[in-house]
RNA sequence: GGCGAGAUAGCUCAGUUGGCUAGAGCACACGGUUCAUACCCGUGGUGUCGAGGGUUCAAAUCCCCCUUUCGCUACCA
């Protein structure tokens, strides 16, 4: 290993699912994972940086058959969007892995292959255990009253087999890993939520395997199954460097498992700090170092939606701000534990201020002062005066703090660290005013001292810019006509050469922008995404239309007897009032006259009706059922709903006006 | 319902093991300056540190309780 090598380093990002464009949320998981790659090489690591699009299952299955276009020329599509948004954000990445690349494939069945040989995957069944909108199995013990954990409804019964994976074999060791590796998952707060939701309450196994749909890596010797996601996607962090079930893994592989890091959402921390190291204990290979799951940027301006055309992309910001200003912004806003906010007016806000004002003029007026006084040539001629030692002084701390935050992955404050330089310096001007100094010859040689300071303290701060900025970086020290420097060549100060030459055409990096322009510009791009959404929305209004005429077949119950049938009573009842339960994201409780009585009743219907458009309906009520208390609050019957194949509900009313209390027979 | 994390300046947030007049950035106002992208520098806060109680010489910090926001999870006839 060369003397300047620290070694390696390997760092992830989930793989993306290539179920449409990635938006500025998603994008900003890529920009966060270069920023530490790139930091990690200024360092002298041997960085490998991976990232990929995780391309299987039954949505995208679904969604070529809508495209008439086979499932591999969907992914084709996808994947290419996703590249050109991450090649465009200027990532750095080493390796593009997709789960329908060949190697890959192979490698999944060889690792599912194993872990069945071995006991760790077993046939079972599913015996009416899957709710198909959730695209999920459960086993017996798993379901709440017969019904789907996650939403309710009624599962099918498909009794089929399908592998499981046992998980419970390996909690014990997980447990005690997590506990004796506190930096393993990171924000620590998520630490406690997969202990106390998952690990302690007991693990249930975990089905890996589908036959409800073809679009995914077959079960080479059971070919009716395809790998579910957990084994395809999660292995992509060992096969995309070259790992191999029968030993011969590659010389790569060797180096850089395992991972330093792997960076994901929130949302996907279960899946990477539970299955994936007990998948890894289960193949006998060492836990990745430390999984990171960021917060999540959200929108200011209410919730993103295509209809509104409000959703942000990359691209978009790209357009309006490039590269380095919607760089900065996603690394510089986003806070360590909570989700950041992003808007346009935002967004205008930090390039002024920071870019533009303090950044961007910091350089223009260095370099044209260089010019003015000296034609561009920058000598230290050796004057030095005792305000210039906070100064240096500040040059030389902040790269050690910014090691120091990016040790701890605090990115954000890292990027302020470098900005307080930049303040400095600006300060430092005003403290020195060489405007006054060039009016006295005798003071020349101060002069000359004081800009080659500026470009010195700059061209660290520029070069410390480099992971998260890298064009900007390059800018400035290309006006500055100075070299960029490693971090550990920062400890010294004064490396800018005597005689050094700075550009005599300083170009703005980053000009002030009007609010109302770009708000206007921004209504524009956005006016053509609802037009092109109108159409999709046309489309899908077909596709809804088919919905209506489509059947939908449940599964039939037992015949029942008349008798049995008499034992329910059914009247029509108007809601009088209605309100939200809170504590509760589903349920809303209505107060139903019927007849001359008024019942309470809770359903779970709120993500279908508002409180407000309950009222005055008069619906099937269901109203000899035993009173019940639903998250604290009593029911006393049952408002009676439709439901589609996507569990959306519709209550059902009289097709006639009917008296509220009428009997249904 | 269970577990957990917050509540600090108009806004976004820092505040190590309790300890000097509670901080930063942005925004706002005024002053200075003119090298520069109307920029930069300086000055400006009566903030009940969510409410109440307690421990202590001393509490934003520790304990109890309340209110409230959020996260995960469960329930949802």
């Amino acid at each position: 290993m060369c003397s300047t090598c620290k070694g390696n380093y390997y760092i992830t990002t989930a793989i993306a699912y290539t179920s449409g464009k990635p938006h500025i949320g998603n994008t900003y998981e890529i920009v966060l994972a270069d920023s530490i790659a790139r930091f990690k090489r200024q360092q002298g690591y041997q960085v490998f940086f991976q990232t990929g699009t995780d391309e299987h299952g039954q949505k995208i299955e679904d969604k070529a058959k809508e495209s008439k276009i086979t499932p591999k020329e969907y992914v084709d599509q996808v994947a290419e969007k996703v590249k050109a948004i991450w090649d465009l954000m200027n990532t750095s990445y080493d390796k593009f892995i997709r789960t329908t690349d060949e190697d890959h494939q192979k490698q999944v069945q060889k690792i599912f292959k194993k872990l069945y040989d071995q006991g760790d995957i077993y046939k079972g069944y599913y015996e009416g255990m899957y709710c198909k909108p959730c695209e999920s199995f459960f086993t017996a013990s798993q379901l709440v009253d017969g019904k789907c954990p996650d939403c309710g409804r009624e599962v099918e019964s498909a009794k089929e087999e399908a592998y499981f994976f046992r998980m419970s074999r390996y909690a014990q060791r997980l447990i005690d890993h997590i506990q004796t590796h506190p930096e393993f998952i990171q924000p620590e707060s998520r630490k406690n939520e997969m202990m106390n939701n998952f690990l302690l309450p007991g693990l249930q196994d975990l089905c890996v395997s589908r036959t409800s749909f073809r679009w995914g890596i077959p079960v080479d010797f059971d070919e009716k199954h395809v790998i579910y996601v957990w084994i395809d996607a999660l292995s992509n962090y060992i096969t995309g460097i070259g790992y191999d079930t029968e030993g011969s893994s590659t010389e790569r592989f060797q180096k850089l498992w395992p991972a330093d890091l792997h960076l994901i959402g929130k949302d996907i921390l279960r899946f990477h700090t539970i299955y994936w190291p007990i998948m890894l204990m289960a193949l006998g290979l060492p836990l990745p170092k430390q999984i990171f799951g960021h917060p999540w940027l959200l929108q200011g301006d209410g919730k993103m939606s295509k209809s509104k055309g409000n959703v942000i992309y990359a691209d978009e910001l790209v357009k309006i701000f490039g590269v380095d200003a919607v760089r900065y912004f996603v690394l510089h806003e986003m806070p360590f534990e909570n989700d950041g906010i992003i808007s346009w007016e935002l967004m205008v806000e930090r390039v002024n201020s920071d870019l533009a004002n303090t950044l961007g003029n910091l350089v223009n007026r260095t370099i044209s002062m260089s010019n003015k006084y000296f034609g561009g040539i920058v000598t230290n001629e050796g004057v030095e005066e005792e305000v210039d030692k906070d100064l240096i002084h500040i040059a030389l701390e902040t790269p050690k703090k910014v090691v120091e935050k990016m040790e701890k992955l605090r990115v954000a404050d890292a990027i302020t660290e470098i900005f307080v330089l930049f303040k400095r310096c600006n300060k430092y001007i005003d403290e020195t005013m060489p405007w006054a100094l060039a009016k006295e010859e005798a003071k020349r040689g101060r002069l000359a001292t004081v800009l080659y300071n500026l470009v010195e303290s700059i061209s660290i701060g520029a070069a410390l810019l480099k992971p998260f900025m890298p064009q900007t970086s390059e800018k400035i020290l290309a006006q500055l006509g100075t070299a960029e420097r490693k971090l550990d060549q920062m400890d010294a100060y004064g490396q800018v050469q005597n005689g050094t030459q700075v550009t005599k055409t300083p170009e703005i990096l980053f000009a002030r922008l009007e609010l109302d322009k770009v708000l206007a510009a921004v209504e524009e791009q956005q006016q053509k995404a609802v037009d092109a959404n109108t159409k999709e929305n046309k489309e899908n209004q077909k596709d809804d239309d088919k919905q209506k005429q489509s059947v939908i077949e449940i599964e039939a119950k037992p015949e029942i007897s008349y008798e049995d049938f008499a034992k329910l009573q059914f009247q029509i009842g108007e809601i009088i009032a209605c309100e939200e339960v809170k504590k509760s994201k589903k349920l809303l409780c209505s107060q139903v006259k019927i007849g001359n009585q008024v019942k309470q009743i809770v359903s779970g219907i709120k993500a279908f009706y508002t409180a407000e458009e309950m009222v005055g309906k008069k619906v099937m009520v269901l109203v000899n059922l035993k009173p019940a208390t639903l998250a604290g609050v009593l029911s006393e019957g049952m408002l009676l709903c439709a439901e589609d194949e996507q569990g959306r509900l519709a209550l059902i009313v009289s097709e006639k006006d009917m008296p509220t209390g009428a009997e249904i027979s």
